[in-house]
DNA sequence: CAGGATCCCCAAAGATACTG
DNA sequence: CAGTATCTTTGGGGATCCTG
């Protein structure tokens, strides 16, 4: 194999036998991972958690168009993943504070690389 | 501000109002990236690409469970995205081959620092 | 060989209304 | 304030057959 393993860096944790048996939707972690953000609100949840921490409402008012239903899923679906925290304060009413966790944090970081990227080659990925 | 503008950088190409007007599923080029990459079949013939040119047949059997319409239709997806170029040989038969643009092994490099996060935190957005 | 055309299915997105 | 419940719609994904 001639060593050439700079050129490619690994992408999908596996060592790309010659045949790829992309078991399901999430085969590889990076795809599943995508496919989380690339959904239509992860992002700018991310980015304005990245700020700092917002409770729900904030978030609500923050991220136009999205609905309660929506920015619910979104939060609980990151909280899953472990990229955001979510915290309780029992008050009446009740207050609750998101905000990222570590990872979620260091995630940011190879995301901007990302971004970058897209900015500079403007992948639109038009409709 | 106090200069503060390395810890969070820029991830959705906006100055990130108080009130972010997500247009539509693109409004922000990076979300329309990972929606596009994030679906089933993009990241994988991405990189399988990454490492040499391939027929279409060749990505057929090397990706093991993709329907021709479907790895038809990420190609072309990534074609019209500016990542693929498509080169059509005319023989008898035909022979077409699929090579990553410029722009479409840039974007690897960045890619790889997603996938390292995701190795190292497991990030399997498992179901 | 490399696809285009057609039909179907189901998970996920979204709107709206209601509640502890 | 911070959600849940219910309903409807959308479109990604797949199977199959056909063709330049």
């Amino acid at each position: 194999m001639s060593g050439g393993n700079t050129d490619v860096p690994l992408l999908v944790a596996t060592p790309l036998a010659e045949r790829v048996p992309v078991a399901e939707y999430g085969g590889c972690p990076v795809t599943g991972l995508f496919h989380r953000l690339g959904d239509k609100w992860s992002l700018v949840t991310l980015v304005l958690l990245g700020q700092r921490p917002h409770r729900f409402n904030e978030l609500h008012h923050r991220i136009e168009g999205v609905s309660q239903r929506m920015l619910t899923r979104t939060l609980r679906a990151l909280e899953s993943d472990g990229l955001v925290h979510r915290t309780v304060f029992p008050t009446v009413p009740p207050s609750v504070e998101y905000a990222l966790t570590s990872s979620g944090a260091a995630l940011l970081t190879p995301l901007s690389q990302v971004a970058q990227w897209a900015v500079d080659h403007r992948a639109s990925a038009e409709r």
